[in-house]
DNA sequence: CCAAAAGTGTTATGTCTACACCCATGA
DNA sequence: TCATGGGTGTAGACATAACACTTTTGG
């Protein structure tokens, strides 16, 4: 940050020393599976501007906090949920007018829960709930502020994590089977693997999962018994799952 | 973002709607080759704080302009330059007493230009020098504010995105030779690369590299004149080198 | 027994790497 | 003609994907 002056180019009637003042905020894009599907959790706004319209949480960082504590603080406030490692910043929103009372930048975070259930009811807003991503980001339901966008740029951030960083196993429980892992990447990425060559890469190469020695009881439909995993080190170092035509290799035309 | 009023666990002393006002600044990280090293442009502050200590270049940002148009006119201002192309958001800073004058959030940018010679000249500030990287991260020379920490994490996030996006073409001119290009790959990640295999993935495939005719004049020492191509449409979609032992797979122990 | 889901085996195909070798230039 | 860097060929190691097949459950 340097304050510059006579540059050439640069309207000499702008003053940087008289810097205008903005409010900072963390806001939260919190997303889960449930049943198979991708949902983000939305709170519903009681005041205005945007009364009544579906929100992201969120709050004021303080000066006295890091942004990293305000998101963690607010994450706690908003769900009750005190897991540090998931928590992700993925950009900064400061477009003219993007809240019509003030200047605001909002510092964007990323948070992936497993099975919210419960940590949505420790919440006093009543009306949080689990959204499915697709209908926040096709215009189904229209978001306040410019948070369509940000939970748009937020998805985009956990497709890519998905491939370098172990974000998948945050999607699961401390203990999961192969099938429930695979199902994140399915439906984050919208593909469907080959579970044979899935279970091959996750378990046959060491550190990424470890066995419980339990087995999860088949669902009503019956099928055999699924082995129960743990989370191995590995995942600290990246995921062992490459998106399918991804990076393209520019095949034929010219 | 959302205020929230008597929140369990929330500090009731705490008035969110009495926000703190913070400076929001744009600050650059401007990277270029040099001598086949990567350099960090840098600025020498002549006011306190921090009077005398290298700094990346950056200014405040206006109410009326959005975040990456005031990085694209601090980069004009800076540099001269106006490449939008190349302009990233990678992180945003605030830590507290990170300025010791005031609360400041800053939105880090990242821009890679090519041979930044005359472009340096242009600018007014006397005492701006391109850096090698490593004598600003290895603390040789240290840097204002939280800026070590900042082009540490601008570094990385090259790192990462030259093997996600075809950002190496940035470092390049123009036209360019197949070495100049696996030179770039080659300082940033600190790497020798088989200059046989790295050349049949970016010409052979097609769409990476397109040849121009022309060709290279050898060095004084001698050598085959090399082709001279511009960049083809592939690198908009990633980048056609991966990083060797990345995704590191578990081979081995456990 | 049948359907469904988990888990194993096998094989063709594709990609990566190392390295031997040829080409064109400056001194 | 020698050193230097550009550029081509190729074979083995390795990774990937497709799919047949076995196992274990619920109904």
């Amino acid at each position: 940050m340097t304050t510059k002056t006579g540059d050439p180019g640069v309207p000499a009637n702008y003053d940087p020393a008289q810097f205008p003042a903005f409010a900072v905020t963390v806001d939260m894009v919190i997303l889960t599976m449930s049943q198979g599907r991708l949902h983000v959790l939305l709170v519903r706004r009681g005041v205005a501007p945007f009364a009544g319209k579906w929100a992201i949480p969120g709050g004021f960082k303080r000066p006295t906090e890091t942004l990293d504590e305000a998101a963690k603080r607010e994450l706690v406030e908003e769900t009750g949920v005190d897991s540090a490692s998931l928590l992700k910043q993925f950009g900064a929103y400061g477009d003219p007018g993007r809240d019509p009372r003030m200047n605001v930048v909002t510092i964007a975070y990323l948070a992936v829960l497993r099975d919210v259930g419960s940590v949505v009811a420790g919440t006093d807003a009543a009306d949080a709930q689990l959204i499915p991503v697709s209908q926040a980001l096709n215009g189904k339901i229209d978001l306040a502020f410019d948070h369509a966008r940000i939970v748009r740029d937020a998805v985009e951030r956990v497709r890519l994590d998905l491939e370098l960083t172990g974000i998948a196993t945050a999607f699961v429980g401390p203990t999961f089977t192969v099938a429930e892992l695979r199902a994140v990447y399915e439906a984050v990425w919208g593909v469907q693997l080959d579970g044979a060559n899935f279970r091959r890469r996750v378990v046959t190469e060491s550190g990424w999962v470890i066995p419980t020695g339990r087995r999860a009881r088949p669902g009503s439909t019956g099928g055999k018994p699924a082995e129960l995993f743990r989370a191995g080190r590995m995942w600290k170092q990246g995921g062992p799952i490459r998106h399918p035509q991804s990076p393209d290799r520019g095949k034929g035309s010219q």
